[in-house]
RNA sequence: GCCGGAGUGGCGGAAUGGCAGACGCGGCGGACUCAAAAUCCGUUGCCCGUAAGGGCGUGUGGGUUCAAGUCCCACCUCCGGCACCA
C-alpha cells in the first residue's frame, strides 16, 4: 500500500522545513563560510521554465553537501523584477507593472518552493521593492559623486578632482560642469538607437541586427540627452583582473573580446587649407614640433586612429563616419549634395544595417584633401559608413594593400593600392592584400625595418614631432544607462530650472536622506511617439521640487534592468538594513561568491556591470573584495526532447531528407517509425526515404516547452531534480527524456523499497532492514560510494555521483538482510539529491529529523582498496587475459602471474619477448619480438 | 569570415595515456500472475562461429607510444557566440 508517493511526501517536508527555520542562514557565518549564488530569475508570466531548476538544484545539492559538513551556508534567491514585459503588459491591459509583477512572484515562489530548494526564504528580495531601489539610486551617486583618476587607476571621490586653474577663474559654474564631465555617471548627447515601436532608446547590445533584441522591431540612431556610465575608464582594470578568476576561459575570452583592447597610434594630419601654398604645412609642423601633441585636436586637423602605423606609408585615402563633426566644415560645395544625402542615407540605418548591406562599401568623396604628415602629400578624405563613429577618433587612414576593409573600399572606389609591408618569406605582389606582420617596403627613412620595431619607432618620432602618440582603444563603450520607461528605477537627479521653467543645465543629486525615489502612479504607461519618458507625464507634484529656494524638474528617465541585478548578491547578505546597502562585517565575513550558476547568456553583459560596480564601490572603501564572483559556471541549455522530421513532397509522398527542395513541408515522424540506416535515420517502411533527427530550442512556436508543475505533478520534484543533473554534464547542452524522467524516477522508488515495506498498510521497515553489522563487502560498497559522491559534488559532477549511488542501491536490492549501518549512511548522502525523500526516509528509520543538517559520514579509507586486484593482461597491446594479483604486487611479481595464466602462456609459446611493460596496480604488456615470419 | 564547444551502442551519457561503452533509457529472455500492470532476475556494441574463440570498433586521414576516445598534425560535420572596432 504505501509506494512512494511525492505529492504526499514533498509538501510534508517542505512544510517541516519551513516551520524550523531549517535554512536560516546566520548574519555571519560560525566557521566556514560558502556563498552559492544563482543568477535569480526575471518573474515572466510564463512560470519557471525547466531550464531554471538545473543550475538551481546544482547550487542547492552543493549548499546541502557543506551544510552538513558543518560549512555556514549562505544561498538566498530573489527576483530580477523591473522589466520590459510587465511594462508592455501594462501598455495592453492597463495592469499596473507592479500588480503583474507581484502576481508573477509569487507563482515564481510556489514553483520554487515546490522544487525543495534550501534557500533561506527571510533573505527574498525583488529588485521593485522600494527599500531595494533606495540602494540601487544610492550607488548611483555614489557612481556620480565619482570620478576616475588615470594616474592610481582608481575611482575618488569628485571633491578630489584637480580643478585646472582657467575653470576655477571661470566661476562656480564652470567648476560645476567640469566636474559633471568627469563623473562616473554623466549626461551625453549621443546618437542613440531609438526603437519607436517599443518606444524607447536601447543600448547597442540590445539591437541584434538591426532590430530590437525584444519583439524585432526597427531601430533608428537620433540624437538624445542621456544618462552614460563611464565603464570604459575601468575598461583595462576589467580586463586585466579577469586573470585571477576561477572562470570558464571560454567565458573569459568573451569579456576580453567584449572589451577589445588594442594598441596604436592617433596621427593628425593638417587639413590642407583651400587653395593654399606649401606654407601653411611647414609652420604648422613647428608649431607642432614646438607645443607637442595636443589632446583635443584643433578644428584644422583630422585626428585618426589606426593600430598600424607602420603602413603610414600606404595611406591613400581618410575616412570619416557619416557623424564626423567634421564632415560639414570638409565638404566642399561641389560635394554638398551628394554628402547630404549619404549623410541623411547613413542616419536612418542601425550600426547593423550598415554592416549588413555594406558587403558593397560605400562612401562619398568631401572634395577637400589632408596633408600627409610624413610624406606631405595630399591625402584625399572621404566619408563612409563603414567606419564608425564611436571608436576611435571617429576617423581613419586607408592602407588598401594592408587592411582588408581599406582593400574593398579601394577596389570599389578604384584608389591605388600601395604596398608597403612585404610577408617575411617572399617578395610582395603588387596590389596583392597582405594583413601580416613583415618588413617595411617603400617607407622613406623606415624601410627594411620589422612590423614591430617600425611601430616603436614611428610612434616615437610623431610623438617627438607632436604629429602623433601611442593610444589605446577599446571595442567598449560607455554604457548608456538611461531608459525612456516607467517600470524601473528612478534616477535620484534634480534638474534646476530657471524663472520660466526652462532647464538650467545645472543638477543635483537628491539628498541621501531622500531616498528613496519612488515611482510616481501612473494611469497610462504608452510611450509617446518621441523619446519623451512616461515619467514626463507624472504628476507635477512628483515631477516639481524646490530645494534652498530653487525649483527643479526630477530626472524623467529610468534605469536599465541590469542595474538591480549589478549588486543584489550584496544586498543578500544583508537584506534588511536600513542603514547601508549591506553592513561591513557582514560583507567581509561572506564576500567573494564562493560559486555563481547561470546561463551564458549572462557572459558578458550582466557580469561585466557587476564587476564594475563592485569595483567602484571597491574603490570607495564600500567593499572589501575587487571581485564579486570567485567561481563561475555556466549550466548548459536543455533542448527539447529529440524529433524526427520527415519531408512530404506537394504530392504527398515523402522525400528523403538530403534531396528536399524548399518546397517540400516538414512533418513530425515518431520515434518508433525511424530506425538507424548507417549514418543516418530512415523510415522504417520506407528505408530509402532519410529523416533528420535533431533536438530544438524549447519554444512555445514549437510546442516543445516542458512544464515543472507537470513534471512534478507525474513524478515528483526530487524526480524533476535528480534528473535535471542526472541528464549529463552541468555545463553541456542537453536533450529532454520523458522516459528518462520515469527511468530517474525508477531509481528513487527503489531507494524507497530499500527502506519501506511496500506490502505494508502502513508505513513502517521493510523486513530486510536489520541490525547486522555490516559485512566487509558491505562496507566496501557504501564507502565507496561515499567517497565518489563526496568527490563528485564538489567539481559539480552530479551525473557520476548519482550513477554511483543507483550501483549502491543495486547492490542492497537483492540483499535478504539490509543493515542499518549501511542504509542509514546511504540516506544520508542521498539527501543533497533527493531531500524530501530522505528526508521521509530518515524517519522511516526513526532517525531524528532534519537528514537535511545530518553529518555528512567520514569516508574510512581501509574499504576503498581490496587484498587483491584483477589486471588486464596484454600481448602486443592486445588484451588476451586478466590475472588476480595481490593489490601490492610488485613488477615482477605481476609478470609472473601473467605468464602463468595458460592463454597466455599459449600467445607467448614459441615468441621472443622484446619487452615487458607493467604498471604495478594497473596492467602487463608483454612486448615480442618482430615475427620474421613461417 | 572569425572565435568557442562538441562528435563514443538504437538514445542520454561514463572512462588520472593502461580492460571502451559505468549508470540510466530502450530492446530481448525469464520468474511471479488466470491474465495484465507493477516488481525481481538475466541479457544486450557490431561481425564470424553451435561453442571455445576470433576479427572489427570512440567523425575522417595521418603521426607519437609497449599502449590513444584521451597527446600531436590535417580535414569533415553539428551546435553556440561574434561580426567592418581600423
Amino acid at each position: 500500500m504505501p509506494r512512494y508517493q511525492p505529492s504526499r511526501i514533498e509538501p510534508k517536508w517542505q512544510a517541516w522545513w519551513d516551520a524550523h527555520d531549517t535554512f536560516a542562514t546566520p548574519r555571519l557565518p560560525a566557521d566556514r563560510a560558502f556563498y552559492a549564488l544563482d543568477m535569480f530569475p526575471y518573474p515572466s508570466g510564463d512560470g519557471l521554465h525547466v531550464g531554471h531548476p538545473e543550475g538551481y538544484t546544482a547550487t542547492d545539492i552543493v549548499s546541502r553537501f557543506e551544510r552538513m559538513r558543518g560549512t555556514s551556508v549562505m544561498h538566498p534567491m530573489g527576483f530580477d523584477a523591473f522589466g520590459l514585459p510587465a511594462e508592455e503588459h501594462a501598455i495592453r491591459t492597463g495592469t499596473p507593472p507592479r500588480e503583474s509583477t507581484d502576481r508573477n512572484i509569487a507563482t515564481f515562489t510556489r514553483q520554487l518552493k515546490m522544487l525543495g530548494f534550501s534557500y533561506d526564504w527571510n533573505r527574498v528580495l525583488a529588485t521593485t521593492d522600494p527599500e531595494y531601489v533606495r540602494w540601487t539610486q544610492w550607488i548611483f551617486l555614489v557612481l556620480f559623486d565619482t570620478w576616475f583618476d588615470p594616474a592610481t587607476q582608481k575611482g575618488r571621490p569628485i571633491a578630489e578632482l584637480p580643478i585646472p586653474t582657467d575653470v576655477v577663474a571661470a566661476g562656480a559654474a564652470a567648476v560645476a560642469a567640469y566636474r559633471d564631465q568627469h563623473r562616473l555617471a554623466y549626461q551625453s548627447e549621443a546618437p542613440v538607437n531609438w526603437c519607436p515601436a517599443l518606444g524607447t532608446v536601447l543600448a547597442n547590445e540590445e539591437v541584434v541586427g538591426g532590430v530590437s533584441e525584444r519583439g524585432g522591431h526597427p531601430v533608428v540612431r537620433i540624437p538624445l540627452r542621456q544618462w552614460m556610465l563611464r565603464i570604459t575608464a575601468y575598461a583595462d582594470r576589467l580586463d586585466r583582473e579577469l586573470e585571477d578568476l576561477d572562470w570558464p576561459a571560454s567565458i573569459k575570452k568573451l569579456q576580453r573580446d567584449w572589451i577589445g583592447r588594442s594598441t596604436g597610434a592617433e596621427v593628425d594630419f593638417l587639413i590642407a587649407p583651400a587653395g593654399s601654398a606649401g606654407g601653411a604645412f611647414g609652420a604648422w609642423k613647428r608649431a607642432r614640433a614646438a607645443a607637442g601633441f595636443p589632446a583635443k585636436p584643433d578644428t584644422d586637423v583630422l585626428r585618426i586612429y589606426t593600430t598600424r602605423p607602420d603602413t603610414l606609408y600606404g595611406v591613400t585615402s581618410l575616412v570619416i563616419a557619416p557623424e564626423h563633426p567634421l564632415v560639414d566644415s570638409l565638404t566642399t560645395a561641389g560635394q554638398r549634395a551628394a554628402i547630404d544625402a549619404y549623410r541623411e542615407a547613413a542616419a536612418r540605418k542601425s550600426d547593423l544595417d550598415r554592416t549588413d548591406l555594406a558587403r558593397e562599401k560605400t562612401g562619398v568623396f568631401t572634395g577637400s584633401h589632408v596633408i600627409h604628415p610624413l610624406t606631405e602629400k595630399p591625402v584625399p578624405v572621404w566619408v563612409a559608413d563603414y567606419v564608425l563613429a564611436t571608436y576611435g577618433t571617429g576617423a581613419i587612414m586607408t592602407v588598401p594593400a594592408h587592411d582588408d576593409r581599406d582593400f574593398e573600399f579601394a577596389r570599389t572606389f578604384g584608389l591605388d593600392v600601395v604596398t608597403v609591408v612585404e610577408p617575411p618569406d617572399r617578395p610582395a605582389a603588387a596590389g596583392e592584400l597582405f594583413t601580416g606582420d613583415g618588413v617595411a617596403v617603400n617607407s622613406g627613412p623606415y624601410t627594411g625595418l620589422a612590423t614591430r620595431d617600425f611601430i616603436a619607432k614611428v610612434s616615437a618620432d610623431l610623438a617627438a614631432g607632436g604629429l602623433g602618440r601611442a593610444a589605446v582603444n577599446y571595442k567598449l563603450r560607455d554604457w548608456l544607462f538611461s531608459r525612456q520607461r516607467f517600470w524601473g528605477e528612478p534616477f535620484p537627479i534634480l534638474h534646476e530650472l530657471d524663472a520660466a521653467g526652462n532647464p538650467t543645465g545645472a543638477i543635483r543629486a537628491v539628498a541621501e536622506s531622500e531616498l528613496p525615489v519612488a515611482l510616481p502612479e501612473l494611469t497610462d504607461f504608452k510611450p509617446g511617439d518621441t523619446p519623451d519618458p512616461p515619467l514626463s507625464r507624472a504628476p507635477a507634484e512628483w515631477l516639481y521640487v524646490e530645494r534652498d529656494g530653487v525649483r527643479y524638474r526630477r530626472e524623467t528617465n529610468t534605469m536599465p534592468q541590469w542595474a538591480g541585478s549589478c549588486w543584489y548578491y550584496l544586498r543578500f547578505l544583508d537584506p534588511r538594513n536600513a542603514e547601508r546597502f549591506v553592513g561591513a562585517d557582514v560583507e567581509r565575513a561572506w564576500m567573494p561568491v564562493d560559486l555563481y550558476v547561470g546561463g551564458a547568456e549572462h557572459a558578458v553583459l550582466h557580469l561585466l556591470y557587476s564587476r564594475f560596480w563592485h569595483k567602484v564601490l571597491y574603490d570607495r572603501g564600500h567593499l572589501s573584495c575587487p571581485e564579486p564572483f570567485g567561481r563561475l559556471v555556466n549550466q548548459g541549455m536543455i533542448l527539447g526532447e529529440m524529433e524526427f522530421t520527415g519531408y512530404r513532397a506537394a504530392t504527398g509522398g515523402w522525400v528523403s531528407a538530403e534531396k528536399r527542395g524548399p518546397e517540400d513541408v516538414p512533418a513530425k515522424v515518431p520515434a518508433d517509425q525511424v530506425e538507424k540506416q548507417g549514418e543516418h535515420f530512415v523510415l522504417r517502411d520506407a528505408p530509402k526515404i532519410r529523416v533528420e533527427s535533431r533536438a530544438y530550442k524549447m519554444s512555445k512556436s514549437r510546442g516543445n516547452v516542458v512544464n515543472p508543475d507537470h513534471v512534478v505533478r507525474d513524478f515528483g520534484a526530487d524526480s524533476l531534480r535528480l534528473y535535471e543533473m542526472f541528464m549529463g554534464p552541468l555545463e553541456a547542452t542537453k536533450p529532454w527524456s520523458t522516459t528518462g524522467v520515469s527511468g530517474v524516477r525508477g531509481f528513487l522508488d527503489r531507494c524507497w523499497r530499500l527502506v519501506v515495506d511496500e506490502r505494508a498498510d502502513d508505513i513502517v521497515l521493510a523486513p530486510q532492514v536489520c541490525d547486522d553489522l555490516p559485512t566487509d563487502e558491505q562496507l566496501r560498497e557504501l564507502h565507496r560510494t561515499i567517497d565518489k559522491v563526496t568527490r563528485d559534488i564538489p567539481a559539480l559532477s552530479f551525473n557520476t555521483a548519482i550513477a554511483r549511488m543507483m550501483e549502491f542501491v543495486n547492490f542492497c536490492t537483492p540483499l535478504e538482510r539490509r543493515p542499518r549501518a549501511i542504509l542509514e549512511p546511504f540516506v544520508t548522502i542521498l539527501a543533497p539529491f533527493a531531500p524530501h525523500l530522505a528526508e521521509e526516509l530518515w524517519e522511516v528509520l526513526g532517525r531524528p529529523a532534519p537528514v537535511s543538517l545530518a553529518p555528512w559520514p567520514v569516508v574510512e579509507e581501509r574499504w576503498l582498496t581490496d587484498d587483491t586486484i584483477e589486471i588486464p593482461v596484454q600481448v602486443q597491446g592486445k588484451l588476451r587475459g586478466r590475472v588476480v594479483v595481490p593489490a601490492g604486487a610488485d613488477v615482477e611479481a605481476m609478470q609472473a602471474a601473467a605468464a602463468a595464466d595458460p592463454r597466455i602462456a599459449e600467445h607467448l609459446t614459441g615468441r621472443r619477448i622484446a619487452k615487458v611493460v607493467a604498471v604495478p596496480g594497473r596492467l602487463v604488456n608483454f612486448v615480442l619480438v618482430a615475427d620474421a615470419g613461417p
